[in-house]
DNA sequence: ATCTTTTTGTGATAAAAATCACATTAAAAT
DNA sequence: ATTTTAATGTGATTTTTATCACAAAAAGAT
């Protein structure tokens, strides 16, 4: 490993491929698999062996030579880069289609992440308990997150009330979100916002569709 | 512009922006916007404006200098793109949580794009019809999706059963989907899949939040 | 008309990410 | 022990993406 200076970058295409290591090996390690190889890490997750590699690198020496990596050691250290030792408690606004949908699921699979409280403007459905998770009113939202020491959140409201969801949430602590809406929100710099785009994501793939891929995209 | 030969190819990364500035770009226009220059796109999307221009210019010259860009004509020019004259019809499979949520919505916004017909394995939910979305059962699924047509499919079965899932579309002709399993599954070359990773945006976002940004994670 | 201002489109450059390819190291076989 | 085999970790390189910075072109002002 390099020194601890210079290995405190880890490239954001590292960062984002993290989660997909982690589900991959957890799923290893739970069906019993104790020893595995780049290559096959490949064959599970379809990103190329050496980018494994190169991506594993930025946190030491995991694998041996001539061996490959030991699935429970691995496991144990993305667990760790991940937090996934540590609870997510999750704040959502905007019990909708969507909203609702969240909450029923609630991140089932996830033991680490979870759902703890939702805001809705609507007033018929705040004061509501859903699946466990109590909705609460807009304007409960900065006491409710502070009380709770919650960071992070999910908004599920309708586009157009996106920007004003957003400032609430800022406004009461929240550093990391996670907005249903995809249309672009402005946000103070030290919070990190991420989108799901479903519309963009399906245009995308038409687009790639129409196009045939290979011979007018120049890259998978 | 280049020659037809060398602007075949558009980026993948280009590819990627195109619904965003699509979005961008038909809200101005509906709000009655008729020029705009790359430094508002800039601010309204949060892409620099330079990586705007270079994009744009893969399609033609669509601008003027000195003047910025005619929002009615930039519309038209990505409506043809991305294909938002056609119809995309949309099968889906798994009606459970998000399934539902899904199909109560059905991309109200998006005038062009429609589940018109969904799948699932319990039989107590196919036969009926919710939102005017017929479900059929699993076995209809190869009849149902070749007599209607349709090449796209968002998959929200759960993990466990992704791959068997996708195998179905796949062997019903579907070449383009959109999985909210995020455990990668093996697809044809022939075939483009995506991914919707609600558990991995978060670990990301916590991630980077852990982090605290600029001092570990070198880009933005 | 001419001059000034503005903003594009794009060469050139830089930065980031992916990939190659192999020396090195450890495992397994003999 | 020694040899053979296997797979890592990483320099080196390539490819892709982002950004700089400005000449050229058009708009608007005078
Ligand atoms: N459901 C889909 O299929 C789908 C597809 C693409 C995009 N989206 C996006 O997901 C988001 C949610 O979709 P949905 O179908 O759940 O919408 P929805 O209308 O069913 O639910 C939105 C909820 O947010 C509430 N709300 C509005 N403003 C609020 C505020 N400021 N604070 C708190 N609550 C507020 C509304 O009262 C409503 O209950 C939308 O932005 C939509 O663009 C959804
Ligand atoms: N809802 C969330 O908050 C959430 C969060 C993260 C990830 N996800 C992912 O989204 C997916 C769906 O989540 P959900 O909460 O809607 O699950 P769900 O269990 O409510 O619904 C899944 C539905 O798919 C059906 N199904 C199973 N196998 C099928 C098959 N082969 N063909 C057709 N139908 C089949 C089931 O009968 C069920 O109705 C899951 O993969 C989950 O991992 C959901």
């Amino acid at each position: 490993m390099k020194s601890e200076q210079e290995e405190q970058y880890v490239p954001k295409a590292t960062a984002k491929r993290l989660p997909v290591y982690y589900r991959c090996l957890k799923k290893l390690a739970d069906t019993g698999v104790k020893r595995i190889k780049s290559q096959e890490i490949s064959e599970l997750t379809q990103i190329p062996s050496a980018t494994i590699r190169r991506d594993f690198s930025h946190f030491g020496e995991l694998g041996r030579s001539g061996y490959g990596y030991e699935v429970d050691y691995v496991v144990e250290v993305f667990h760790e880069i991940l937090n996934v030792n540590k609870i997510i408690n999750i704040a959502l606004v905007g019990v909708g289609n969507i909203g609702k949908a969240l909450i029923a699921n609630n991140f089932r699979r996830d033991d680490n992440m979870k759902i703890t409280c939702a805001f809705e403007k609507n007033e018929e459905e705040s004061g509501k308990i859903l699946s466990g998770v109590p909705i609460y009113s807009v304007a409960q939202m900065k006491s409710v997150l502070s009380r709770e020491n919650i960071h992070v959140a999910i908004s599920t409201v309708p586009s157009e009330h996106s920007q004003e969801s957003i400032n609430m949430l800022v406004d009461s602590g929240i550093t990391s979100i996670l907005n249903f809406a995809p249309g672009r929100v402005v946000v103070p710099s030290t919070v990190d916002i991420r989108y799901i785009d479903l519309t963009g994501e399906i245009l995308t793939l038409v687009y790639y569709d129409g196009k045939l891929l290979p011979p007018i995209i120049k890259n998978k």
